[in-house]
DNA sequence: GCAGCGTTTTAGATCGATCTAAATCGAACG
DNA sequence: CGTTCGATTTAGATCGATCTAAAACGCTGC
């Protein structure tokens, strides 16, 4: 049954070395002879070793463990993020543990203090609505790595990770323009984090830029149902709209129901863009445009971004930023499947 | 800058009692007197001790971790079942190691390896398609306590939490047979998991039990496009269906988008039924009749086996089937939105 | 004042891998 | 043949918390 944990001293007591050695063959140092490798080699794999990374952390403080902490798994945006950062640090054989904030801070302080107890080499955060500004302060004190990503709570501090949501909204309102739509709403979440804001001063800009009217910023929770409800906002603004850019392809999916809901015809009567090109924005009725911002990418360069800083502590502050593309299907042009 | 690391010595040193007696007091200990555990808490949050899990698992072999291993993270099924495990282990001051496996058994492999190496309490697993059937006797030498969930690599050799698909399958077929719909087809996945025994055992029942007719199964891949690209193949069947069901709900909006572009309209010319019920199927369009099948609930007892078994090792097997609950949408009833 | 007993506290070994500093080995050289 | 040098190997301490077994403490009662 439960026989004894194979440890190194038993692959070094089998195979007639020193634990040490056995362990310069684990770390694959190259200072052992090819035929005393070879032998450990074979005695690891007979007797099934596996290294005790634990305890391999407690002597040289490295887990190979990293935490990645963010405020929502249902969004389909969040869960492509993620395999980027699984993909990247996969690579590098490292793991990762993950949390979810439910975008609540004091579910984000639990989870750091946790990450801290485990030993983390460091930290990709996507931080929660209302986090102190402090925080990334403090975690260099506890001398924690950290990566912001899709959001920042104070800017230039740390690394970080994102996309390009002023181009998205150039793209987006650009493209309505051309379209013949100039009078054109924002449908936005109500949460107050860098990500509205940086959207809604792209919006402002795009405006400005393209000659376009702004009628009205409409806020909502980030749900299908809320951005449904949010149909007869929209329709009751004081100038309506000829056209609606969406926070993202969520808040776009269901403005489109409610509209229809309403006898509104999106794609024809209304144009509506979301942000972000989901898989359910081909699938969507309307197929929806939407201006993609490929968020596995976004999480392979955040990962990429936290291992560089995990082996340089002091290197400098970095910022990926990516850059959108749009793709163009019915909703905004009128066309039917 | 980096301080040297606040241990349990360092709190024992500055509260003048022994490291043994701090650790009675981080451990809970009703050993102490309520005077010294005053004292030593102070002394704790003053130095903002964090206790270090790694080296306790080293001594006492509980690292109060968990495995999830799961074959796709972008499915939303797996990501509510996720929050289901997460919801549950949190409670009990768990933290979860996510992995995905891709449905690739060698990744899986890779994966269990180094959650051994992380010294993980116990973990979750929806088997990739193929795994080894002794993948569960393999985990019991190692000592790895082990839930299966939603798919089953073999059958009653661990606990494992599932859904009812059986019922489930009964269910949307009789209601189909309610509609007056009898010629029914079947819209499956081509990978062979028990996920999809399953259901095509419970599709052959159910049209038994409602005498109706089965006219086919369709298999294409697990994607919203291959459930598009298959709306051919259920048109082109030899016999043609009046309705169709399908493994998820995914397939099933794939497949309404693919029928409506063959000119044919979902709901009135074919009923359509998914499996699931995520909430894609209410804004899909037409809107999508479906099976609920409570995701979260089905991870959160996955997670209540797991600490069960890890708790009492030698637990009597135990397996947690969840009931599902029809919810009739436009797609099987011809109304439209 | 001391044995007896329950309550608190503690010294020291321990988990498994890694680090440091030093030992061992062989071949080459003068 | 004794040195020296580079290539390998190793003994022993160490990381931080927990366990075991035993010591110290504080009462009570005689």
């Amino acid at each position: 049954m439960g026989r004894t944990k194979v440890t190194l001293a038993e692959i070094a007591r089998v195979a007639g070395v020193s634990r040490a050695t056995v362990s310069l063959v684990v770390r694959k140092s190259p200072l052992v002879a090819d035929h005393t490798r070879e032998k450990i080699e074979r005695v690891m794999s007979e007797l099934d070793y596996v290294r005790d990374i634990g305890a391999a952390r407690l002597r040289n403080n490295s887990s190979r463990t990293i935490g990645v902490i963010v405020p929502n798994l249902v969004n389909p945006f969040f869960t492509e993020f993620l395999s980027g950062v699984e993909q990247v640090m996969g690579e590098q054989d490292r793991v990762v543990l993950l949390a979810n904030s439910h975008d609540e801070t004091t579910r984000q302080d639990d989870i750091l203090q946790r990450f801290r107890g485990h030993g983390v080499d460091g930290v990709i955060l996507c931080p929660a609505e209302g986090t102190d500004p402090h925080l990334p302060e403090r975690m260099q004190k506890w001398g924690m790595p950290l990566v912001q990503s899709l959001r920042e709570i104070s800017a230039g501090v740390t690394d970080y990770a994102g996309g390009d949501y002023v181009e998205a909204m150039q793209l987006a309102v650009s493209h309505l323009v051309a379209q013949g739509r100039r009078t054109i709403a924002f449908l936005s979440v109500s949460a107050r984090t860098s990500a509205r804001e940086e959207r809604v001063a792209g919006y402002v800009r795009a405006l400005r830029e393209n000659g376009a009217e702004g009628v009205g910023i409409v806020e909502t929770e980030l749900t299908w149902r809320g951005a449904e409800h949010a149909a007869a906002g929209i329709m009751g603004l004081p100038r309506p709209p000829s056209a609606v850019v969406c926070f993202n392809d969520i808040l776009a999916a269901g403005l489109m129901l409610g509209l229809r809901r309403l006898g509104h015809e999106p794609g024809s009567d209304l144009a509506v863009v979301g942000l972000d090109d989901l898989p359910l924005a081909e699938f969507a009725y309307p197929s929806l445009t939407s201006v993609a911002m490929t968020p596995a990418k976004i999480g392979a360069s955040a990962a990429r971004l936290l291992s560089r800083r995990m082996q340089q502590h002091d290197a400098p502050i970095e910022r990926s930023i990516l850059s959108p593309t749009l793709i163009i299907r019915d909703s905004s042009t009128g066309r039917q499947a």
